[in-house]
DNA sequence: AGTCAATCATACCAACTGGTTGGAGGCAAT
DNA sequence: ATTGCCTCCAACCAGTTGGTATGATTGACT
């Protein structure tokens, strides 16, 4: 006959879930708490027992939802390919393939993109967060790049790092795009990005 | 002896600067009128006077920034040289100047990034007038280089309107990459975007 | 069975939100 | 000079914000 549910790690899921919601489709500053709880389905008292308040409710979703993206998104798919340029196409093709997988309306540009997007400089301590997530995805890109470079799979002429703000650029931006002009652009984008890629292996 | 400036215009300017500040800052949701009037110099009253209420002031701020900001970066630059490769790379050398001229901890990405980015697809009708500028933005681009592989100034081999949407997300996405990781991957990007758009020139 | 700390809900707060009101100050035409 | 209108302001409103205080419920451990 319980109504409280006295299962902890749940009501903390609940809550990051709820506020994930919030957060990519709101930003970070227009999150309500009080929306949050009421999406959650649990009240404010077990939101301030569990986060010591909004900053610290940013602060630890931020901590568990970018790197696991990124990792996921990026850094895996790059550590077990030994090509990086194909490993670099697969990544957007599976890109692609999950923003067309969600209906328009529904669709929310990855945090990667949109809450990176909202946050400020002297949001203290994201920006931190941010740099360090941002610093990442570019060092995986740029050293697998290299890397490909040594073993005569990259064209030895571009500079690994300049690429690497280069292709970084692009996957965000087409978030943006898809989100602003919808869908249908989507599949010469990535033609465009996968010819990209191929003017960079060697001759 | 009038605090009472009795000057329509500039206080709806004023206001409207105002609150371009707050916008670019925080996003369209985020944003307070509060603030807003505060940093102006007026009262709520005179704001609500100017205009019908936070909706019709984004509104019009949208309707009355944006399209100048896209003509001007743009549009214009498009429309004057013949050759829309040359064009695209004097853009983007001028957004990477345009960047590195504002001091980083002042600097905020362009509101063709930042607020389409915050504008959710429910927000109507921001979300039209949105839309309306992305499209504008890449049929411009597209346009700009069919008309160049007609003068056989780009490649025959390649979608206009495909090659747009890449263009287009690389000034996005440095944007947000500037925001986040500062500038000092700014010129490496330029070099290779500058290296791509030549790679887009005949043979 | 009783204790105890962890978990969660109720009710509340001051501060702030976007929005409203009535009228004061100034300008122009009469 | 008076009238009427536009511009603007101070004070205020109801609702919502993030944040608290306190107590009820629970499971774990004796």
């Amino acid at each position: 006959m319980s109504s409280r549910s006295k299962n902890p790690v749940a009501t903390r899921a609940k809550i990051l879930q709820s506020a994930h919601e919030e957060f990519i489709r709101y930003g970070l500053h227009a999150a309500r708490l009080n929306a949050i709880v009421e999406n959650a389905g649990i009240t404010k008292g077990s939101l301030f027992h569990h986060f010591d308040g909004k900053e610290d409710l940013v602060t630890q979703w931020l901590q568990e939802t970018l790197p696991p993206l990124l990792d996921e998104l990026w850094l895996s798919p790059l550590g077990t390919h030994d090509n990086p340029l194909d490993a670099i196409q697969k990544i957007f093709r599976e890109q692609i393939r999950r923003i067309e997988s969600v209906p328009l309306n529904e669709f929310f540009a990855s945090p990667l993109v949109t809450v990176i997007a909202s946050i400020d400089r002297k949001d203290e301590p994201w920006h931190k967060i941010r740099e360090e997530i941002q610093v990442l995805w570019h060092r995986a890109v740029a050293e697998a790049l290299a890397k490909g470079q040594k073993q005569k799979k990259v064209h030895s002429a571009i500079v690994a790092a300049e690429e690497a703000s280069f292709i970084i650029s692009l996957s965000m931006g087409i978030e943006l795009q898809a989100k602003a002009q919808g869908y249908s652009i989507l599949p010469g984008w990535l033609r465009s990005a996968l010819a990209y890629l191929d003017t960079l292996r060697p001759a």
